[in-house]
DNA sequence: GATGAATGAGTATTCATTCAT
DNA sequence: GATGAATGAATACTCATTCAT
């Protein structure tokens, strides 16, 4: 019991500014980042966030919901960033590469909601799961459309796909949790600017 | 009982020839890609394989046993075709195309399997995970010698590190499952040939 | 669902007043000495208890648990009493009869807990074990200082080890549940009044 | 597959000359006596003994028989040594002596037997339990005897019924594997003197 | 807003035993 | 005599969720 008590009073200490809500969420995150989701019991994420299983219940209706906005934050995040991209002044070529540079960078600033996006989506309710898809087909649509500006004035070749192309890009940069270790020798800059050298050689006339 | 026999027997027609150990992977590998491993009980693969508890357990030390069945099962095929295109004739271009394309189409011709690993292999013990990397990594390391093959003749420029696009490429092939169906407007093979200019686009000097 | 009211209710009757974390410890420790370690289910217990199976998980965090708390709540017992009998005054044959008498009453007024622990030690982890011998061996050698008083002040003779004495006659005492049967026609204070002469009788100098 | 077969053989040829019932006999003692009765499957015992569940089914007919069996070998074999003490010549005294003796060695000579004894035999049937409870009374009955012959004689005071005398000895005796430690400082033989010693100074007149 | 005791349906795993070969 | 694949029933334990306070 005096072990509780510290526990409490440690993640008190850390973490009572933030409001309680965004705590849940936030070690939520990190949690089914590093065990899963199943691998995440209710009870550890309250501990983790230093409150009980009513206060979580009191903001969340279910484990699930926190999942599902885990997902929703960073999907929001990502599109309206693409958005701006989209919408902004270049030469599609320019868009192009700024939106592949910031999905990637994006994606690794973030790079626990991106783990548990691509591990866990499988986990929640059909409805929940149909809803996240058509999310991601909004992103898609808008990053396709950027790659047929290009081949429509001729920047770019139109031996493959547009939807191919972007599933292909869009697939490479979310798996990227599989193998970049924050810390290491590259930035997520330097990824970016990798990445999509790689895929705007491949779209060259 | 009635029931018991019309079930023994409706096993029995879908694949009483087929070794029981064999047909527990087999229905477990399906399970494990439709619902995920936390979300398939062992009572739906003995159910669905026909036979009872016991006799899983003879045959499979424990759930993760059979996970892992399927993972050693992927890459030592994989690694396998991979050695043979590696050692065979022909330009680094034509070989790293070939292998490019094979990943693509041996991934999609063993879609479950993929859809599996790419999904849960965070559930199992860690020893476990790291064999499995360990085979992963011999993997990526003969695909990463093709690229380096070409980058050293000169067909390739060398301006993204080798070890980044196979990264990227390998991560796009892993994805594949989150978007292609079979039975769709494209075959496995025709993927395979997009995927590849896509790669080989990307890295031409 | 009328049959689980009745059950209810009949616990309810039954127990209800005491809390529901000492009814399982009561209850446990009753069919445990029935029905030994291993007879007796988790489902047994919460049954005869009155409540469900994760009303018990939430009080003690394994079966081990309640095995290891019958052991140590009797264990602590006799040790304070068998403390103040040591501390007090008379002479060591005084004080080696009152504890002879002592531990065979208090043993057959616990006699469920006497059984329990005989018979079912050996079932809990190693490290419990090390835990309890340890306990165990503070009472001996409580036991073994009266034995020794006695021997050098010429009381008892010296022709055995006080160490063998001890183990001697606290393995009788061990054993008693293997024949005493409460209701019969010795109360505990006669067996122990008997037991204490055949100890005493067996070191008169 | 390698690691089994490699057992087998090494269990082959450390016993193969001993038959195989008599093997399965003395390899499940030494089990039941080191992990308890239901700590110890069958496939356990099987695979100590160099050969296959089949065969252990084939001289017995469950593993109930096999615990069945040592508690008769021991009791038989002690019955009989008993018998010949009590029938023999020399004062009541001296047989009491020699019977307190042999008991003792001979429980410390089969210790497996013993421990496995005061252990599992609640694992035992009901009418199993009886059986063996039967038997033990003739034991009982025989030692009884020899300690009224004394009290009849003059030889032993009568200050404590023979019965509970006879208890509170067996009880001792039967408890012993709970201290001895075979190659510690005593043998078998000192500590059959020590507690002959401590049953006849308490019975003395 | 928040607690924590209690639920109940679920899980993987074990194991003595049987039986066709 | 002996095998080992298969059974089926039982077991300890987990966990998201509810609800009286």
């Amino acid at each position: 019991m005096a072990v509780r008590q510290k526990e409490s009073a440690g993640a008190a200490r850390a973490g009572a500014a933030r409001p309680v809500k965004e705590r849940l969420l936030r070690v939520a995150t990190r949690l089914f980042a590093r065990n899963g989701f199943e691998g995440t019991s209710v009870q550890d994420i309250v501990d983790a966030a230093g409150v009980t299983k009513g206060a979580m219940y009191h903001y969340y209706g279910s484990k699930d919901d926190l999942l599902y906005e885990v997902y929703h934050q960073l999907l929001t995040m990502q599109t309206t960033r693409l958005n701006e991209i989209v919408k902004g002044s270049g030469t599609p070529e320019e868009r192009l590469r700024a939106a592949a540079i910031d999905v990637v960078v994006s994606s690794l600033d973030n790079l626990d909601d991106m783990i548990v996006f691509f591990r866990s989506l499988h986990m929640l309710p059909e409805d929940r799961q149909t809803a996240i898809r058509a999310e991601r087909r909004v992103y898609h649509d808008q990053f396709k459309a950027l790659v047929e500006e290009g081949m429509a004035d001729g920047t770019f070749h139109t031996e493959v796909p547009a939807d191919i192309v972007v599933h292909f890009y869009l697939s490479a940069v979310n798996q990227i949790g599989a193998w970049f270790r924050p810390g290491g020798p590259l930035t997520p800059a330097q990824v970016g600017e990798e990445y999509s050298k790689l895929l705007l050689g491949g779209l060259q006339a």
